[in-house]
DNA sequence: GATGAATGAGGCTTCATTCAT
DNA sequence: CATGAATGAAGCCTCATTCAT
């Protein structure tokens, strides 16, 4: 074991530093000569790590996924009810919201190399399976949820789901646009309203 | 006037183009010599009409921007229920999603360059006010609603702008992520559960 | 005889328009765009009257050429004294080079242009023509003063002719540098130790 | 240290090139290509070694003023008498003139640079600094020679120093068009006329 | 391994000149 | 005659990627 860091450690450090990077500039602005002096290695050092900068995006949009889902799945670990549930995934990314604000840019840049053709990796596909997941877990939440007349039995989960997913990603937008001081509320009040449409009385 | 068409109607023409072009290809990808290819039309034409592809790109913003305004306040021009504009709205926005699936990576774009400081127009400010006026506008509804107690008193109206407007976005991506054959039902359905959920009883 | 300006005096209005702008923004700089703006005419008219725009700055050049030497013949016209034309040439000179600050940088793109073989005309060889003309001109009175014994018989006229001139264009250059506002009096003095180097006791 | 030459020694052959190229062919009509074909590297190393055009020619000019004044320098450093330091000076700029030639285009678009407000650099702020040291070094000269007694204690220093600032370079430009043959004589010629006027006899 | 100098394709933009109307 | 829309060649500059040391 030589003095040198181990290649693992050494790609999860430049892996942060890019991901900061990308944060703060976007992707296109990003230079390899940039994310190499952030890191404080050379460049030729970024491409043994990296087959090239789309790759490097490549890994920084997976870290990303990783990330989301673990914050979705820990909300839920917690707590075998339906409603709070909802609760708390809702509750969760809001957190995220807040905290991670620096993360929106890139968020949007996923988005937007997804719906490039011109990419060579797919990420459209990528991105198209993390929203399947979870679209899923919702889903499976709301029909577990109708088993134990919690939900109303004619409620579209997978409607739900959709407006779920979709209205927390634009929360997290709009809120990096609008920067509202209570974001928490916010998102609270309306999750609150959605689950008293969808409840059983 | 020498030549050709009028000024106005060309520009319209290049503008045409720019979309479709800037739609298919992402901002980044587009370049000049693309759209003017597309466009049938000299390089420098470009630079006549549009001071340069940032500029370009501008006025395609600007021209999304109007016409989902239009789509928005056409939808509850004629009615004055609240509950039915609230419907008329989502469902003008899934009708828009349906048609206009080219737009995503526009629409993306849009975002991802207004969360990078480098462009020299600020297109995070423009979207922010667009997205406020959104919010506004189902904020005047519902509040109106409350007043006529079609929507229970305690509603916090703001944050179900912010469900509404950011699970309009949210399903317009996903859906092009996903591609979904029942989209307008799907919308219709979580807007009634929404609804259900702060309609008096 | 139309309404419409004769060409001659068409022609002669485009120059002056064009000396204006080729002043103040020199040579490459300036675009016909500008210059046809400037001139409340069109682009297409310049071209009837001037071949293209290098053609255009030759014209310049021909005026400047034309000015300057009347500006000396001028000086020198009214007097039969030798030592007398020489004080005057110089004295007229400094005249123009106050009156006229802002014919410098014209002045300086002659010569760059002139230095360059890129060009078309050959403005070198019409540059020095004109400069051998200004130094044939200087060397006629030292020889004329020399045979009227005024000018010591040993002065190297030709030397002098060279100093003169080049003199007079460093002086030119100098106070559009650094803007003495005693130009008149330095030239005077400096024209008076050259004399006094030169003429008899 | 990754391949090839030292940073500096690069950036010396570099410089190098640029000031033949400038100087054949003018600074606007010069291409950074032709430069860097000259000098057989790629376009963009040169971006390596200077911010762009502009900065080269900016490292061009400095090299020049810093050549200019070593040899005005060094003409006086062996002499304390000061009528044989100015017969140096001239002596020295007539050796340039004629070893130089090829620099007088180079010259001019100096001037021509310094004039035009469009340059990012202020040239012509340097130029008039440039000057008033060379000026002042001429008035030093006359200055102390006036103490000595070998100067006319009414004798203009500052006029001199024009005069001879100026002269040289109208020389040095005149004998670029006209190219005598006898240019060292005509400058001692003109030199000793001109001291044969500021001298105490 | 590690470096960073070097490459060169490719993009944006300008503007003299032309020519259909 | 007069116009000004249209062209397209040409120049500057960037930066992902390579590879000699």
């Amino acid at each position: 074991m030589a003095k040198r860091v181990d290649k693992e450690q050494r790609q999860a450090e430049l892996l942060e530093i890019a991901i900061e990077v990308f944060a703060k500039r976007g992707y296109q602005a990003t230079t390899m000569d940039e994310i190499a002096e952030q890191a404080g290695v050379s460049k030729g050092m970024l491409y043994i790590y990296f087959k090239n900068k789309e790759a490097l995006f490549g890994a920084v949009f997976r870290w990303f996924g990783k990330m989301t889902e673990e914050v979705m799945q820990g909300a839920i670990d917690d707590t075998k009810d339906e409603v709070e549930q909802i609760r708390r995934i809702t509750a969760a990314w809001a957190e995220v919201a807040i905290r991670h604000r620096e993360f929106v840019p890139l968020f949007l840049d996923f988005w937007a190399a997804a719906s490039v053709h011109g990419m060579r990796n797919d990420y459209a596909e990528d991105l198209a399976t993390m929203y399947d997941e979870y679209r899923t877990m919702i889903i499976g939440i709301i029909e577990r949820g109708k088993v134990r007349h919690i939900f109303k039995s004619d409620v579209d989960a997978e409607a739900i789901a959709y407006l779920l997913v979709g209205g927390m990603d634009g929360f997290f937008i709009q809120s990096w646009l609008s920067q509202p001081n209570n974001l928490n509320t916010l998102m609270f009040n309306a999750t609150e309203s959605l689950l008293q449409g969808i409840i059983t009385t």
